[in-house]
DNA sequence: TACTATTTTTAGATTAGTCTAAAAATAACC
DNA sequence: GGTTATTTTTAGACTAATCTAAAAATAGTA
């Protein structure tokens, strides 16, 4: 069995590997897990020992596919439960990654898949952020981040890049949503600032900080 | 904070100071976690410590006020889920116990009364068990176990004193749940067995080890 | 009351997971 | 290419939770 802790390290180490495309190095688990370089060395040996990580000393690590299928399961439960308590219990997109991260080491499959057919099989979670399938495989989706678009372009928002409680919050003052169509107004070239016309309706200037984590769908 | 193992053993406190209603010894505690007694004797210690428990040496254990306080909390988590995963999930009544056994220890007051209102503020769960409500009191019911009818009473189930897996799949196949009707048909002297009238329709003849964990509303 | 059986506690070890400080390896730079 | 700087690993210690075996306390009984 893998515990609550191991399980954590697997998450970590998927989600570097999937950002960065390389081997994760330890003081970036470390960051990552808010723990010490000399703990997750520790873990990294008991990981490889179960054969969970491809790991060699000074290399940097990445999973086995066992290794993955825990990690992806996990990302899966984690999202599937966000949007339980977004759809079911009305929490709102900012206030369920906590809880989140928790109830996703809950071990049942039968739970999880039961869970998944009363959602409806949803495909992305409140973020817009994908589930995985119970083969732990991950739908790809058009998108590109808001900044990337020109004047007079058009794009519905998909998902965030960022889930901190802040940035959310702001978008939330802002009335942006999944689902929110943008047309891009005009473009400040000093900053990278937007101005966007959101829903056909009002007119909002955004910053690149903004734009960069906004991931849309191009429309024609 | 308390962990994970230290509400476990706060439950098992509670649960043998409910149905004995005397001090918990460290056998008894032991028996309950699966341990072994000196595992107790070294958590008894810890949790007078931290004030959980009221404990001196070789007298047993009880619960203070906030050591009360988190057991009733866990009994009113675990069965609000039993009720999830019976009512919304569609688990059967004898699949919920190990999952709820997990789910109890998430700790988010704020999930708990969205799911409380969710399922409609339920007040026993799907064992007939009453979920005590945010202050921890319990809501007292008239009942008795099946074997304290004598002929021609009638009584309606209400709840279950046995939640063994074994036990719970044999009233499955009796298709006996909580809301059946029984008349007592007439009882064998020798044996205690009963022979009863189920929702008017079946006799069935159940032993005293079944008729003694089937707790009853007497009807007029 | 004295002896025996049972229960409970202590003593001492073990394992998972963590830490700090120091040593070793690798990367960066002049 | 040699010297710093950074990263990673090792060494050694700590805590929570567990165990077995032995000692101490309590309960049961003749
Ligand atoms: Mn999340
Ligand atoms: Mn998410
Ligand atoms: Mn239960
Ligand atoms: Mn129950």
């Amino acid at each position: 069995m893998t515990s609550f802790t191991e399980e954590n390290y697997l998450k970590a180490i998927f989600k570097i590997n999937e950002k960065t495309s390389k081997p994760a190095s330890t003081n970036g688990i470390a960051l990552q897990i808010s723990t010490s370089a000399a703990s997750v060395t520790d873990m990294l040996k008991r990981l490889a020992e179960k054969e969970l990580i491809n790991y060699e000393k000074y290399k940097g690590v990445t999973l086995t596919p066992v290794g993955n299928k825990i990690a992806t399961n996990l990302i899966r439960k984690h999202r599937l439960w966000e949007v339980f308590l977004v759809n079911k219990l009305n929490f709102s997109w900012e206030q369920v990654h906590d809880i989140a991260e928790d109830l996703e080491h809950i071990k049942s499959d039968s739970l999880i898949q039961r869970l998944d057919n009363y959602l409806g099989n949803p495909r992305f979670d409140p973020h817009g952020d994908p589930i995985p399938n119970a083969e732990g495989k991950f739908m790809i989706r058009n998108q590109t981040s808001l900044d990337q678009l020109s004047a007079k372009q058009k794009g519905v928002l998909v998902g965030v890049s960022q889930h901190q409680l802040e940035f959310l919050q702001y978008l939330n003052e802002l009335e942006i949503k999944l689902g929110s169509e943008f047309e891009i107004i005009s473009i400040t070239s000093f900053d990278k600032s937007v101005k966007i016309r959101k829903d056909g309706m009002v007119d909002i200037t955004l910053s690149h900080e903004v734009t960069k984590n906004l991931l849309v769908k191009k429309l024609v």
